[in-house]
DNA sequence: CCAATAGTGTCTCTGAGACACTATACC
DNA sequence: GGTATAGTGTCTCAGAGACACTATTGG
């Protein structure tokens, strides 16, 4: 068999909504390369592991169990010198949760919009997972998958105000995910949220696509 | 450094139209594993390559030139048991190109609908590219990576029906892909193809969107 | 002439966006 | 009552699909 052998690591960009803004799960890193610089968590892939496994075990890790949540893979970096200490592949992964409790250790979650510079080419994971998770909430259902299990239309408005950064009208989005056939399975259950008439709960529903999708303003059209 | 070493490689799904149908390059393996079978072309990354550069690298050796031909990443595949001979990732990739020269050596194009068993976990790479691809003519202007680099919209229409399956109306066709800036640069010439009023020829413009998408008829609304 | 392909005009229907209006909560 | 949020009704406009019609070629 010819060719390089590598490592091959997995690395995470776990997104949530908290306070309106869209956040990156970060660790500062406790060892050398790139000693106390930020990154994402992830880390090698042991044993016979694949690659999802090791990216649910390596959260695990730090204490985030994310078993039941939104994971998927993202895309390989192997750049020659993307890592000092040789030949590393990295399979980076996107995962969308709700707004989990912070876990413990040195980082935790940052407004996207205010990450600085990353260890690796981590900024670059983040960027892609970013637009990622932007372009699925078009043409997907995933919107949801930032919610907590029960939640009203508000909660998801708001997670598309977080994600986008922009604000569509309450009432024409209302009216679109729940004409949307097996996006949202009312509970029948009413909550207040602290002002104003309460808005009734929804769970998820079987749904995963969006027809037709929901478009946002659309920056670059033509990179050529 | 912990975790295990891998081999890495990238193996290609190149598609094109020819006469109508959506064909994919198929090799059949002269070496074992799967000697004999037919197998997606690829090989191991060397030296100080990224991925890109081999899978490029791994098409020129087979014959096929693909420069300036539409090339991603696709996704990255890692079970342990993939490949009998170790620890083995792949990064798959996806071509699309015009209808070009076979290459020499055994295999060729073979129309996707009548592709059979594959070695390795091929058949699951190829059914992701295939998928990709189709999803991409909704939102991009890739449909033309399959085109010379001179075009009328007729063949850029059957582009879409051997891709899709499907046959749009040529006169909304027309209009739809006219009217979408960027998306076509007329070229003055007219070209007769046998029978009937000569098309215009166009090359491919700088937009790389699509704005309103095309959306074919969708099959699998809710796998969930 | 006919057949075939290229391209335009125009109608209808769906759905997005704007926004008036009603409903129900807390103060 | 006032304010805030939830939800409905309805108008307008853009665009997809259907399809009549004209234009330009070869046989």
């Amino acid at each position: 068999m010819r060719g390089n052998l590598f490592a091959v690591a997995v690395d995470l960009v776990v997104l949530t909504v908290r306070d309106g803004a869209l956040c990156v799960l970060l660790r500062e890193r406790a060892a050398p390369p790139f000693a106390g610089e930020h990154a994402l968590p992830g880390g090698f892939v042991q044993g016979r592991e694949d690659l999802l496994d090791a990216a649910f075990r390596e959260l695990a890790e730090i204490g985030l169990a994310i078993d039941g949540h939104h994971l998927e893979q993202l895309a390989s970096y192997a750049a020659p010198d993307r890592d000092p200490r040789g030949r590393v592949l990295t399979v980076g992964h996107l995962a969308l949760v709700p707004d989990l409790p912070e876990p413990p250790g040195e980082g935790g979650w940052v407004p996207v919009a205010q990450v600085g510079g990353l260890a690796f080419d981590h900024a670059r994971i983040l960027a892609e997972g970013v637009e990622r998770a932007r372009a699925k909430l078009e043409y997907t259902t995933l919107a949801a998958a930032f919610c907590p299990a029960e939640f009203t239309i508000s909660q998801l408005r708001r997670v598309y105000e977080a994600v986008w950064d922009t604000s569509p009208d309450p009432r024409n989005f209302s009216r679109k995910v729940t004409s949307t056939p097996g996006f949202l399975v009312p509970t029948g259950t009413k909550v207040s949220s602290g002002r104003g008439r309460p808005g009734q709960l929804f769970r998820r529903g079987p749904a995963a696509a969006l027809h037709p999708p929901m478009l946002r303003e659309h920056a670059s059209e033509s990179p050529g």
